[in-house]
DNA sequence: GCCATACTATGGCGATCACCATAGAAAGAG
DNA sequence: CTCTTTCTATGGTGATCGCCATAGTATGGC
């Protein structure tokens, strides 16, 4: 027999979207259930086990989206490091911009709630940052990137992500994204021509 | 009079651990008066305004002991960036493994749960990344750095640092830290020889 | 001795927490 | 029609939340 309503789709979103504002502590079942417009009682029916199975459903929809983004931008910049990197940090800055910086990184939430919490749901995030990590790996090595630095490159990068998007939440600008893209992408990929190599010790 | 009892400090002590493994909403002053042995029920006495003003204090102790870190790694690298930057890694690196990768920082903690709960702490919060950035901009001025260069670096340095700690938390190991040494210091501080250079795009 | 201050003890406030038992409505399958 | 499954509604569980009122003890200054 089908599904007959929307239900449980919302109430996933809505903690979605509750876990990166407020955090997954901060946010009562009550007030995903009212804000989805689920109806209350039926909670335990699509989620049985509860709020961990909610956010378990949450973090995959999370992961899968984030793998998309990257995925995407990967293949519209196929080859080429320099642009890719500097999509990212022009798609996250943006995403962050759009939210008027309301909405922190899921993964991240829960990566610094969870582990005293949950040990399965914090190794599912953990997960999720292999997993999202791997496919910026990917991107590297087809520019011909060794394995290795491939895999080190898109470790840092995504470290990178993670905290300028905590700064940006604070400072309310993603000016810290332009930091890092200063900073990190003529390095990255060019070997020659530093305009300010002068002031260097 | 003087004060008679520690329970004060202790308390404040107790907030930052638990707030650093579990997050802020998560900790139940219940809990802090219990692991700090401090009495039940002078807990308003010291507190006035209740577990605002001890997260107030545990941040201001946290930001000043992280301040006081990088000014000691600063002075013990004076005019060296590239050892400046090394040093922090491994002492970041450091500490999350001698705490066996059970802390989080208490910064990026009350960054991610604080916005949507209390607009006077986030501002708190956000002060103590500008000082603490701000110490490491200071040393790359120090070593010539255009001051402009200096803030960018400083900022993206602060960033990497958060994100680093978020993964290594979660992996268990404090591999990320290597890499972004790996990445990000020899293309910080040399303007030529590169090792790997036939292999860029 | 006296009293103000520093501190502790107890108990309970209303609210919210995650969770669940019970019952029933709605609808496709046979 | 009946039966099964999907979904909703109500109401409440015990526990914990941050907060606070009240009362009492201890210890210094004078």
């Amino acid at each position: 027999m089908p599904r007959k309503t929307d239900a449980r789709a919302r109430a996933i979103a809505t903690a979605q979207r509750l876990f990166r504002i407020q955090g997954y502590t901060a946010t009562g079942l009550t007030q995903i259930i009212a804000e989805s417009g689920a109806p209350k009682g039926s909670f335990y029916f699509h989620f049985p086990r509860g709020k961990a199975q909610l956010a378990e459903e949450a973090i995959d929809h999370y992961v899968a989206a984030r793998i998309a983004v990257l995925r995407s931008i990967s293949a519209n910049t196929a080859g080429d490091a320099l642009n890719f990197v500097q999509e990212i940090f022009r798609a996250f800055a943006a995403e962050m911009v759009a939210s008027d910086f309301q909405y922190g990184c899921l993964m991240q939430n829960l990566a610094n709630e969870l582990p005293a919490l949950d040990a399965e749901l914090t190794k599912r995030v953990a997960r999720g940052f292999v997993d999202s990590t791997e496919i910026v790996a990917e991107h590297f090595r087809g520019c011909g990137f060794t394995p290795a630095r491939a895999s080190s490159t898109a470790a840092a990068l995504v470290a990178a992500l993670e905290g300028a998007r905590t700064i940006a939440r604070l400072e309310r600008t993603p000016a810290i994204f332009e930091a890092l893209a200063e900073v990190s992408v003529p390095r990255l990929c060019e070997p020659v021509s530093f305009p300010d190599a002068q002031l260097r010790i």
